[in-house]
DNA sequence: TGTATATTTGAGCATATACTCAGATAATAA
DNA sequence: TTATTATCTGAGTATATGCTCAAATATACA
């Protein structure tokens, strides 16, 4: 996390207009701060292949782990903070829970930066 | 980064089948290395403030840095990671650099995340 | 040339995070 | 109930990263 200063600065300003815009359509420190919570949730392989792998398919926590080769821990630990975030969600069978993408807003923003890499 | 194992794991393996789709049509290494990348670039806070500022007009350093309240050193830092993936470009004029999206897919990436969080 | 300004860069530090390990829950069956 | 299986959780550790500070470039102008 970035540290914050006063909001008056020492800085040197070019373009105060530009400034004063750009402060003005600023996004709420709250809008910031779930933006990069959610980036953050995909900026992690092993995030991105399970969130891939559950695209095409629901999946349980050990056929993750398996895939993934990871211990179950790690991808339970991982499937949590996607929870947290209503990335992923999950239904009980028995004592298995499968999990699915909540939405497709996921694969819609891998596929936008597949299309950014291949420029 | 995550740890790899070997191919061949020795976790509980329920479903076979699904583990085995999910890996024929798993993303490729780099690919996943790179989308990481992209996602980890938009993961903070002040990366997005100077995203967000920037697909409204271009700015050079020193505005940044005043509409931040940050060092000219620090947006510099994170100028050139953004730089590096593409994300932002700029011209000079002058001493002064002034920076601007590379492309829309920035402003899509952060429009689709800001529809998933009003949900 | 020499000076000033805008930006960049490298090193160092403090915080965040992805994993492992050990143990705790939750649902099922004997 | 007790045992078993699938999953979850908390703590600890090693690595990654965002900032500051000091110093280096790069362009413009006298």
């Amino acid at each position: 996390m970035p540290k914050q200063t006063n909001d008056l600065c020492d800085c040197r300003l070019i373009h105060r207009q530009a400034v004063e815009e750009a402060r003005e359509s600023a996004l709420a420190p709250n809008e910031t701060a779930s933006l990069a919570q959610i980036f953050k949730a995909l900026a992690d392989g092993t995030r991105l292949k399970i969130l891939w792998a559950l695209e095409k398919q629901e999946m349980c926590v050990c056929d993750l782990a398996a895939m993934l080769g990871l211990t179950e821990s790690a991808v339970s630990h991982q499937l949590r903070l996607l929870r947290n975030l209503q990335l992923v969600s999950n239904r009980r069978n028995g004592v298995v829970l499968y999990y699915r993408l909540t939405d497709n807003h996921v694969s819609q923003l891998i596929n936008i930066t597949l299309e950014h890499l291949r420029d």
